[in-house]
DNA sequence: GAATGTGTGTACGATACCGCACAGATCCGT
DNA sequence: ACGGATCTGTGCGGTATCGTACACACATTC
């Protein structure tokens, strides 16, 4: 069971039109992206962008203490390295690998002769930005207003809309470091939800029992970040899928949307993994 | 005692080549920003961006509960709209006049057309944008780490680098919106910040007197959003300054930094009002 | 100079999270 | 089977901020 690697497995490649992904196809590099390893550091020169697959990536900032904090999230659903494109070539942030899995690697070079085209990738890389900006933006906000509870559900449900399945490998102690909080608090937080039936937590395993629960227990902040990935990088099905060897199906066509369908066809109906329940 | 007002008053646009300048100048119109108006309000399209001289505008989000937290503060050194150019026409936050003052309004059908051709505003606007983004991130860390006293700190001094002057009009109670705190927090930080001689409150005035000292206490957010923006933004004087009518004197001309001279001829020397003294 | 409104200072219990310390539980290599 | 390492649970005092309530200071208007 050596599962098949294709670009259009991250959401943004699958958007861009066929000659533009063929194009754009010949330059990747599919890597494997290990759990911890950092994609790029703090004020390093970034070479590359990666679009993940099936990795997590975590936009980290680590504070001249020691502690760090997650900025933002990135999975199948977009790219790490927009300030290669956006001119700044560095960041003062650094991207950790949070959930080990695949992605593809694009040189810089590339990138930036692809970008000045102005074509759908430009297009497609600078609505993701904007969704990116809001995800910190709420990131800043429920810092401000929610309670741990709160912010550990926000956290599950963004991990787990870019996974497949509903298990993820993470420590208490690696979420404690996203949320920058304590490890403690992390493990009374779990012990919340798992008392409540909406994960079973053992060693390093987080398995979602009840997601409908968990969108009810967040805050807003998930939904509002949910709503604008929909909106601004909806796209993908129209555009992308059909031509690469997904068949257009019925539950798949009618998308529109970024919301993947949750039939068995799709190799990665991942991101979101289900419709959202609540708002 | 009528100040004249020029688009290169704001750094973005005094950044641009003489000719882009020009261009763009004629589809400038100048308008006032009175405190408190929404240049756009969250989820409502935006028609034109706003390139503040003398105004400050904060991005502010407001929650479901009413309560709200200031996201990232916009003067004469940046652009208000960037949902515009990046395709998302529309954005959760809300911008909102936090200091009256005025600024340059440039339609979106200009601005698009503008942006298309790939040339210095395109690079202009994006490079603000990775600035932006990183004021936003950095905000996510602040919320999250330092203490009210600190955050107060950061708070003013980016105010202050916006502003011509050392005294700004604001109450604790619109401070305490922005921060996403009590007023009462505030009233008891501010008063932490007057007792150590840093800054004199009075019914809405603040007067900074010992910038210095408000740089020593605030926390690293602060220096390391200054840091990015200068290096994000660093080519104002060689680009924009010389071409319009003011004079390239010794001081000024070795700028190649965001950060201005303090010398009496510069116009607008407020943002940065001064060389940052720590880190 | 009295009345009203707005802005600021203070007090006090409640609470969420911190920092630390340590115990129990599970996994892994030998 | 054993020992060590890793992960999780719990307890406790400390602290920053919250929520609420209220008194005071200053400005404007009549």
């Amino acid at each position: 069971m050596t599962p098949a690697h294709y670009p259009h497995q991250n959401y943004l490649l699958a958007a861009l039109p066929a000659e533009d992904l063929e194009r754009v196809s010949k330059n990747l590099k599919l890597v494997e992206l290990p759990l911890g390893e950092a994609l790029y550091e703090s004020g390093s020169r970034q070479r590359a962008v990666y679009f993940p697959t099936t990795a997590i990536v975590s936009l980290l900032y680590t504070l001249a203490d020691g502690s760090s904090v997650e900025i933002a999230v990135v999975g199948n659903e977009g790219v790490i390295g927009v300030s290669l494109f956006m001119g700044g070539e560095t960041t003062p942030s650094r991207a950790v690998v949070q959930s080990a899995g695949y992605g593809y690697r694009w040189s810089g070079k590339f990138l930036k002769e692809e970008f000045t085209l102005g074509g759908p990738m430009q297009h497609l890389l600078l609505r993701y930005t904007q969704a990116l900006l809001t995800q910190m933006a709420q990131t800043a906000v429920c810092n401000r207003h929610h309670s741990l509870d709160q912010q550990l559900c926000r956290w599950l449900l963004l991990s787990l809309d870019r996974l497949v399945g509903t298990e993820l490998v993470m420590t208490q102690e690696l979420i404690a470091n996203m949320l920058g909080v304590r490890r403690e608090g992390v493990t009374e937080a779990a012990g919340n939800l798992q008392s409540a039936g909406l994960i079973k937590y053992s060693r390093g395993r987080i398995k979602v029992l009840d997601r409908v629960g968990l969108e009810a227990r967040t805050c807003e902040c998930y939904a509002v970040v949910k709503k604008e990935f929909d909106r601004l990088l909806p796209a993908v099905a129209r555009t992308g899928f059909q031509r690469v060897d997904v068949r257009s199906s019925t539950c798949c066509s009618r998308a529109g949307s970024l919301r993947a369908c949750e039939c068995a066809h799709s190799r990665r109906a991942a991101w979101p993994a289900r419709p959202k329940s609540g708002t």
